[in-house]
DNA sequence: CGGGGGCTTGATAATACTCAATCCGGGTGG
DNA sequence: CCACCCGGATTGAGTATTATCAAGCCCCCG
């Protein structure tokens, strides 16, 4: 999909890739026609700027393709990412008017956009919609429980390790694959994003990197390109627990 | 509300101290009839757990009054708290069997539990359980979120300044006041718990709540009665924007 | 070949942690 | 009634981890 087709096509819903995850998933037929007539896709190059937390914003979106982030400051530049999105999720709150985070494309981006008034009129007469919405926000609730545990506790090894498991496992559920052993992927975030997404420094990410490589845990072909030997590894060098859980 | 309560009378819904702020907050009498059904109220001691992380969970539940924590542990005993449940709150996932994580009561603690499986049934047929859980999903998800700033980006004197005010202004909409000025309350979780939650130890906690007294920012009676003399100058000390904002 | 963004590495400093001793206040049992 | 005890809290000394400041590298691209 590349940024041009965003002013030409109108995709079909029938057709979309990421139609069984997003918030759509749960439409029937007639509902996707309603849809499909407030929809428009919107396009945004690596770098920019969707949305700066304050703004009006006057849509709700699904991410079709590319990954954008959340993220909060501080007046004094400190920033924190608080959401990774990736494609079908979700993007913006019915009910408010304006952006409470930084929106960005951190690759090239698509977006599926609602207007929001009609999004949220068909929220109220349809409840497929507002049932999706709600499982979604649990998910992300629950990931956001997570990633609260790494920010609060985790070391800055056991941080760059589970960052690398978490970007692993979702390469690997949209190869439709499960993740153990060896795994092969690209890291879609610079070292700064990575920095901003596990509270720390982009030196101290850098260095984890490099000690994460030294002992084997993770190979690295150039900056991004990652060669995961052993997943159970990674996981343990996480802190996460991964024993158990499968038996029951 | 005393504990033995809970065993011997069956509070009216239209009586309910949380009937506007809970999960049941949008319900019309007939759907409110509905739930008085399938309700009934448990009571737990301070200290005592609600639920640990992977047991099977067959209720959901509104804390009617205390407060309750929800907290993930690492194999070798790090823990983060990831919520902090005060009345009206609702604990637990519709279409999830097991508990994500450990629920504790931090004080004497009153729940209306509904079994989760008529919950759910509820949730089907009428809509406006579901339209208010989503709400309630995305303001936690939003506190979540501030949460995640505080944790990866905010140095301990700032952590401990934003928990204290995150009290006082749940204690001040508790008591139908707006957070400013003056303000005086209790700390409602021990220096552990606090610890906990900011992702520090708890010397740490302790070390910082001392040097905010030293320097005047917050008052202490005994170990947990707080007096805030000026609510802006914690905010300020807490790092967060507390210019602009009231014009919009 | 030069420039620049992203990244790595090094030296030093600061913040928060660990281990340890002590304090305080409230409840209990002699 | 008072001494004791205990959990929660405070304070201190020393250490470790991560941040900060700074220099330089790598690779792509013009």
């Amino acid at each position: 999909m590349s940024i041009q087709d965003a002013h030409s096509i109108s995709l079909q819903c029938g057709a979309c890739p990421i139609r069984h995850r997003a918030v759509c998933a749960r439409c029937e037929t007639d509902e996707l026609a309603l849809l499909e007539e407030i929809k428009y896709y919107r396009s945004f190059e690596a770098g920019q700027t969707v949305a700066w937390a304050g703004d009006k914003m006057d849509f709700v979106a699904s991410v079709v393709s590319g990954i954008a982030t959340l993220t909060q400051t501080m007046e004094d530049g400190r920033t924190q990412m608080v959401g990774l999105l990736l494609p079908s999720d979700f993007v913006g709150r019915p009910g408010r008017e304006t952006a409470a985070y930084n929106v960005t494309a951190t690759t090239d981006l698509l977006m599926c956009c609602f207007r929001k008034r009609p999004f949220e009129e068909m929220m109220m007469r349809t409840p497929h919609v507002a049932q999706r919405l709600l499982e979604m926000t649990l998910d992300e609730l629950d990931a956001a429980r997570e990633w609260m545990l790494l920010l609060g506790r985790k070391t800055a090894r056991e941080k760059i390790a589970s960052l690398v498991a978490i970007i692993a496992r979702r390469d690997a559920s949209l190869k439709l694959r499960s993740p153990q052993g060896r795994m092969v992927f690209d890291l879609p975030l610079t070292r700064e994003a990575m920095a901003d997404y596990l509270g720390l420094t982009l030196e101290t990410v850098s260095r984890q990197i490099s000690a994460l490589k030294r002992d084997g845990v993770i190979e690295l072909q150039g900056k991004r390109h990652v060669t995961i030997p052993d997943f159970d590894l990674l996981l343990t060098e996480a802190g996460d627990d991964n024993d158990g859980g499968y038996l029951t």
